[in-house]
RNA sequence: GGGGAGAUACUCAAGUUAGGUUAACGAGGACAGACUGUAAAUCUGUUGGCUUUGCCUUCGCAGGUUCGAAUCCUGCUCUCCCCA
């Protein structure tokens, strides 16, 4: 356990501390982060705590997990420059449930088992008049407006505050308050837009019983081009949830990660011990074109999330994908052929429909590969369009001889954009 | 309550003062091509739709004037600023 504190730095996981912080983590302690049930799934950018929570856990620690029914009804205005939408009750239960369901399966992974609990238990009988009289006494209104996401908003005339959005720091830290009596929670963890809500909770901790607590955060995670990390390009989500994001996409969304960032994200969200990231960091850099850091990390992360059979289908698919032979693909058996079809975009056509003849442009339309003639057709002037890994040159009559393994047609815009037509 | 400014494509932002080469300058972003390693940088192209030498729809919304309107007129909606 002494070396957890030199690890979290390492990993470039601690940003901020409260003092003490490392004497603290020598000894066994319970910490705790919360998330608010906004979507029905995680993403990469949620994922972060709860990755921390499980390095902790491992290293000896009891962590705990805070599913925010309460607080995600409020809204918290931390790093918000606008107002959240609301959610409605049964939309945060629903949303609650899914995630609760998502954060078994991915401590089933490590056998780690770590406390789920739901704020909304303990608020949902809080009287007001009570709350304000219990933990409102301890807070200036000079203390709360001084808060980062509180400043922020109150000079933004157009998108000022509510009272509600205002209460939201006391509620959170009730929350660690609450956790710290019950479960002797000593530790609040949570992005950097939480550091204002962590040490609320530490004041009124001190306040109402003497005790110190302690907190950090993490880094707000931003790719090079200031986009969030954990989205992509179009600025999605990459989710966990697989209908929101596609395992392959998901898998390829590390795979893309650029040299020069690759090192920082393997140490952030791999469990590799650092030993093993030293080591393939060395390799990398001997030869960057091999891209050891993007699919180890691409691996460890998609069988984490999506399971060891998905993943390593997905790297097999993926290698097939990005063949550069393309003579390789008119070699593959129909079953492979199936499971391309399963993992990427796709569409199916009946023979009958098939045979009244369309050109390629048409044809990339009708499947929905572009969302217009245009686009399709300014993409094979460009040359950028391949069917079955051939470069076409110029527009065409689709024809039999362009279905392979006896039934697929595989379209691919760019390097990087495959799309598989199923022909029954 | 009084006065002023504005609303243009994914975003920012020209054009509006004399109405007509304006699908609408430019920048950013995004996508593609070349080079590579599914990297970065760089250079090039594209960035309303279609039955593509042409047609249709688009400059806050609804009307009007005109052969012709993002540009002029009327009404409406919304946003911002200043003074009370």
């Amino acid at each position: 356990m002494e070396n957890l504190m030199e690890e979290l730095l390492w990993r470039g996981l601690i940003q901020n501390q409260v003092p003490g912080l490392k004497n603290k983590l020598n000894q066994s302690t319970t910490i705790y982060s919360g998330l608010d049930p906004t979507s029905d799934s995680l993403h990469l950018g949620n994922l972060l705590p709860i990755i921390v929570l499980i390095h902790l856990q491992k290293k000896g620690h009891k962590s705990i997990i805070l599913i925010g029914g309460a607080t995600g009804y409020i809204g918290d205005p931390s790093g918000k420059k606008n107002k959240r939408i609301l959610l409605d009750k049964e939309v945060l239960n629903k949303n609650a449930i899914s995630i609760e369901k998502q954060i078994h399966h991915l401590l089933n992974f490590f056998s780690e088992k770590i406390e789920i609990v739901n704020n909304k238990n303990w608020m949902k009988n809080t009287n007001f008049v009570e709350f304000i009289h219990y933990v409102g006494i301890h807070f200036s209104i000079n203390y709360m407006l001084s808060k980062e996401s509180v400043k922020n908003r109150i000079e933004n005339k157009k998108n000022g505050i509510s009272f509600m959005e205002f209460s939201y720091s006391l509620i959170q830290g009730f929350d660690f308050f609450y956790l710290n009596k019950t479960r002797k929670c000593e530790i609040q963890i949570g992005g950097s837009d939480q550091w204002g809500n962590i040490i609320t909770g530490i004041d009124l901790i001190k306040k109402k019983t003497g005790k110190k607590t302690y907190g950090f955060t993490f880094p707000l995670i931003t790719k090079s081009n200031g986009i969030k990390f954990g989205k992509s390009e179009k600025g999605e989500n990459i989710w966990i949830n697989s209908n929101k994001t596609s395992p392959y996409k998901f898998y390829q969304f590390w795979i893309n990660i650029s040299d020069n960032e690759i090192e920082k994200y393997i140490k952030i969200y791999s469990f590799l011990n650092p030993k093993t990231i030293e080591n393939l960091i060395q390799n990398h850099r001997k030869e960057p074109s091999k891209r050891i850091l993007q699919k180890n990390l691409a691996y460890e992360m998609t069988r984490w999330i999506h399971g060891e059979t998905k993943s390593k289908k997905i790297i097999e698919i993926t290698s097939i994908l990005f063949e550069k032979n393309h003579r390789i693909i008119h070699i593959l058996n129909e079953k492979i052929f199936d499971t391309i079809y399963e993992n990427i975009p796709h569409a199916c056509l009946s023979k009958k429909e098939f045979n009244k003849g369309y050109f390629l442009t048409d044809f990339l339309k009708k499947i929905g590969f572009f969302s217009s003639k245009k686009k399709a057709d300014f993409a094979i002037k460009n040359q950028s369009i391949s069917i079955n890994k051939k470069n076409v040159k110029k527009n065409f009559l689709i024809k039999k001889e362009n279905i392979i393994g006896n039934k697929y047609i595989l379209f691919q815009f760019g390097k990087k954009n495959f799309f598989i037509v199923k022909i029954f």
